[in-house]
DNA sequence: AGACTGACGATCC
DNA sequence: GGGATCGCCAGTC
């Protein structure tokens, strides 16, 4: 249900984020450029925001520019680091290492 | 129809 | 390298 957000550009940003490999990581902004919503970051977190697909697509390899993780979400810190991604001392990850690399 | 918000990004300091 | 500010665009109220 929900269409919420036009279905189309759900299932895109979703099927960007499925294709994220395990031990990976990658941005919003990475994503939506993937998607074809390059400026629209900020949609994809809402569309993870709703979260309603958690469980079919790895929602928890998405953080920030940063390598910040979501806010609110302090379990995604552990599925990540399940995945052998470690967090730096002020909770980002190393998106030096682990930012995926799409196609870069 | 209008205004506020935002799991962001880039730039500036 | 970290913090603060502005800008984007669409979604939600």
């Amino acid at each position: 249900m929900s269409q919420r957000l036009n279905d189309n550009r759900i299932y895109e940003i979703l099927s960007v984020v499925g294709e994220i490999p395990a031990g990976k990581v990658a941005t919003y902004g990475q994503i939506a450029r993937l998607a074809g919503l390059e400026r629209h970051a900020r949609l994809v977190g809402k569309v993870l925001g709703m979260s309603e697909y958690y469980g079919v697509y790895p929602c928890h390899r998405v953080v920030n520019h940063i390598g910040r993780l979501a806010p609110g979400w302090p379990e995604q810190q552990a599925l990540l680091r399940e995945e052998g991604v470690e967090l730096k001392a002020n909770g980002h990850v190393d998106l030096a290492r682990y930012q995926w690399d799409c196609d870069a």
